[in-house]
DNA sequence: TCCCTTCTCCCCAATATTGGGGATTTTTTC
DNA sequence: GAAAAAATCCCCAATATTGGGGAGAAGGGA
């Protein structure tokens, strides 16, 4: 009731069941749609997932009582913009749908907290030792990176081979390798490029 | 301004220089700080490691013009609480410094869908086009992700460099790729390993 | 001013990789 | 039981990469 008296956005329709909401779809082509997770016969994730297969550019907003790392993780791998927290504050759903609307994302402050947490814990020790290259390194390493050889690289960087011969010199002693294939690896790896 | 005279918030002090804004959190002990990345002499995301070290409960809530992955992923890595970009709306900050108060995180709608693009981007594996790889050929090209040479490859899989050399001519064959730095991310991309 | 870094380019020689032919022996599959 | 696929090995030659030097120009900082 909130949203649909709510200047700005337009009330398509609301269902307990999925499968009517996907059918619902064909007709009302909404921008954004809110997803409960626990609903019955199909999950919210899964809906959310038929939903993106069909129409790629419908936003979804996803709303639950679940705050536990194992729902957050599949709502973002399956696509959701946004992870809203059941809350009796209907404010904050227009917020997060306005947000949504218009191509961000909104995540509730403990969710958001939790997904900061996935992902430091993903890449904070995969950074151990910091390693400057310079811009023309970064770009160099970039281009290996693509797959490149010496002389495309030289090519795409509008520089000589020799000079290319200099810079990769330069950047496997920084990495501390001595090979393409561990430069790309580490670069990845160290996300240099 | 804005925020001194907000009800439930204190301002300690406003600081140009992060030097001096650690100098001042001896006395003051804040529960939040709101820090710019772009300072003299040190970065805010150095400044941040710095107060995470000393004082690993205080808040730290990265304000920046940047919006690029790199800045991101390095404040997040370093221990953010949150990202906000900067923004003439004083009432948002308000709000992101009492979520983050509260033990939540507040990232900026633009800012969390490329934090959800980049989880995605990690779990979510991307397989367009099947290749089919021998038990062998898989191995092999296990050892060149990892970096290594025909000659190391063939004493880990205990075969002849020539037999090294036999497998990767079919791998280059089969990813249509005609060298190291190719099969490497091709592989990577495609999760064959 | 001098030093340091970055970016640029060159030479040479050793090593590694790539691509083209083969060939043999196990497995697996039909 | 035979064909197909996988795995093993070899030769040769062309090409690419790597590592060792050195050197000049431009720009920033002490």
């Amino acid at each position: 009731m909130f949203l649909a008296s709510t200047d700005g956005i337009w009330m398509a329709g609301a269902f307990s069941d999925a499968r009517n909401a996907l059918w619902a779809m064909k007709t009302h082509h909404p921008d954004v749609v809110l997803m409960d997770i626990q609903m019955p016969h199909i999950t919210g994730i899964e809906a959310m997932q038929d939903i993106k297969k069909l129409y790629p550019n419908v936003k979804v907003l996803i709303q639950t009582v679940y705050e536990d790392e194992d729902h957050i993780f599949k709502a973002i791998c399956a696509g959701a913009n946004g992870y809203v927290i059941k809350n009796p504050n209907p404010e904050v759903y227009v917020q997060a749908i306005q947000e949504v609307e218009a191509g961000g994302s909104h995540l509730s402050p403990n969710i958001a907290a939790k997904v900061l947490a996935m992902f430091q814990s993903q890449f904070v020790q995969a950074q151990p030792t910091f390693v400057e290259l310079t811009q023309r390194e970064k770009q160099v390493l970039g281009c290996m990176v693509k797959g490149m050889s010496y002389k495309m690289i030289a090519d795409s960087c509008d520089i000589k081979f020799s000079t290319v011969h200099s810079h990769i010199k330069n950047i496997y002693e920084k990495l501390h390798v001595n090979s393409a294939p561990e430069a790309i690896v580490k670069a990845l790896e160290m996300r240099l490029v």
